[in-house]
Order: C-alpha cells, then sequence, then structure tokens
DNA sequence: TGTTGACTTAGACAAAGTCCAAGTTAGGAT
DNA sequence: ATCCTAACTTGGACTTTGTCTAAGTCAACA
C-alpha cells in the first residue's frame, strides 16, 4: 500500500490526505467497492472529502493502471486493488458476494478463429455466476 | 418473432401494438441494443410509445427468459434476442460492435474446486475484447 | 515562508432506470 | 356488436450513478 502511494509520488502525484485516504480504502484482498462505498469509507477518515474527488481519485488510479473498473452486474461500477496479478470474478446470485478467481489455461484458447470475426484479441473477462456456502444453506425451498 | 408473440399470448399477455414493435424491433442476429435504442427505434413505427412501457416490456421478456440483459460495458444494459442458444461476446474495444460468440468446452470447467469457494456455480459469461477489422484497419499508430 | 499550479469542493447537470396516479384498451362476457 | 374491467400505457416526478465547472485550498519546491 505504502509502495502504491510511493509508486504515485514518483509519477509527480502530489499527496493529498484525500489520495491516501482512498488508497487506505481499497487495500486488502477480494476488495469490489462502488465508488459510493469508496466514498462511504473515507468519510469514516476524512469527513470532508467529497464524491467527485473520490471519483476523480479512482479515474486516475485506473488510468494509471494501479486499479481495475469491473462490472459484475448493471448497477455501479466496481474498483479492484488486485490489477497486477490477472484473474477473473466468482459472484454469488443470491448476495451479490465477489470472490477473485484464477481459472485454468488461456480463456482466449477457447474461441476458435472462425468465431473471431477476424477481431485481433486482447483479453477476455470472466464473470462465474453460482450461489455462496451461506445462499446455498439458506436457499429457498 | 411471430413465434415469440404467440408464446406471449399463450403465457397470458395481452398483444398490445406497444409489446409487437418492441418484439419487432428486437428482431435479428447480433443484435444488442439499450433500452434508449429500442425506443428510439420503436418510435419510428409507434410514435406515442413511452419510455416506461419499453422499459416495462424488456424487464418482461427478461423475466420470461425470452430476451437476456447483457452488461459489456458500465453503461446501460443492452437486450439481446438471442437467448435460446448459449453463446458469449466478444466485443471492439475501438467502437463497441457486440457479435455473438460461441467459445469450445465448458467454460465452468476452467475453474477449479480449489477457486470455487464452496459456491455452487450455475453459469459463466465471458466477454472477448479486441478490435475489428475496421478498427485495426484504421488503427492509431 | 511565499508562490503557484495542482488539487479539492459544492453543487449543477446528465444519463440510465424506477415508480406512480390517471387515462386507455384488449379481449372475454353478454 | 357492445360492454366491462383488469391489464396495460402514459407523462412526469424521482432515484442512482456519474460528469463537469468555477471558486477556494494546499503540497511541494524555491
Ligand atoms: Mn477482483
Ligand atoms: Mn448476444
Ligand atoms: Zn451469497
Ligand atoms: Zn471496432
Amino acid at each position: 500500500m505504502s509502495d502504491l502511494l510511493e509508486r504515485l509520488r514518483g509519477r509527480g502525484w502530489r499527496l493529498t490526505s484525500q489520495r491516501r485516504v482512498v488508497a487506505e480504502v481499497l487495500d486488502g484482498e477480494h476488495v469490489h467497492l462502488t465508488a459510493d462505498e469508496v466514498h462511504a469509507r473515507a468519510v469514516q477518515r476524512l469527513p470532508e472529502i467529497s464524491r467527485a474527488t473520490v471519483y476523480n481519485t479512482l479515474g486516475e488510479l485506473v488510468g494509471l493502471g494501479e486499479i481495475l473498473e469491473v462490472a459484475t452486474d448493471g448497477r455501479a461500477k466496481r474498483y479492484d486493488p488486485n490489477a497486477h496479478q490477472a484473474h477473473q470474478h466468482l459472484v454469488c446470485s443470491g448476495c451479490g458476494a465477489i470472490r477473485d478467481v484464477h481459472p485454468q489455461g488461456d480463456p482466449l484458447a477457447a474461441l476458435p478463429a472462425a468465431e473471431r470475426f477476424g477481431f485481433v484479441l486482447s483479453g477476455a473477462e470472466i464473470t462465474y455466476r453460482g450461489l455462496c456456502p451461506d445462499c446455498t444453506t439458506n436457499a429457498v425451498p
């Protein structure tokens, strides 16, 4: 985390308290917060931080490749600090919980040339859907 | 398409001109329109159709499994009439063009048990990213 | 300790989607 | 063929998510 702040300073960023707090909020594993969730948690530590600054900072971090934008549903985008290790997402259809997962093999290999329509492929995003242990236990009959 | 309208009547739907027009607009292959795009095309045929009715009808069709909701970006949801054949999506990072594609094999097979966190999997959505032939040709240097 | 351009802020604005009360109508009943 | 009514549609208010701007603040360098 402090290495992130170091990298940002190396890139000419001013290290403001607002940016520090956003970076702190985004620390951890399996973290996939919406912008408003980031704002809510940032306000705990820095009451006067504005929504605009949270959006600005998230957008800048995405541009620098330090965090990822994840769109697992049609709702708000989620922000993912796990940007330096390729991974996919497993989402619970019951409660919305999101886990980072690492499928085997190259996902692009499954798409035959005849199905590529002349596109030059650059990657693939996979959202696995299912029910988490909690939601499986408390499932509707 | 008229078979869709038959199925809907079989399910107790009133066949209104509005619903007929929405169904017509959603006919075809590689069709992935936003709600507002559906509305814009519906208005060509039925000028007084409202946005609310388009949203209502799309939601009902999704609930019945007759169309799919696709969220390939963080923008508006897209509606896909190709609901009766499993498929994935190939999206151009340049112009946003979307094609239906059919990868080989079972996408769930790539996720080892150790990476499933006790979830009961039900499916996977894959978005392949790349540049379409047009965008490859006119690429920035 | 000053200076200054980068940064932050509040609030207006926009896009996407939901909800409601009032008006209209498809389709079964007569 | 006409009537009746629950189902449907409508316009507009409202919500959520995100963008933009003008004015004020401050981190970093001198
Ligand atoms: Mn992740
Ligand atoms: Mn499709
Ligand atoms: Zn769950
Ligand atoms: Zn393209």
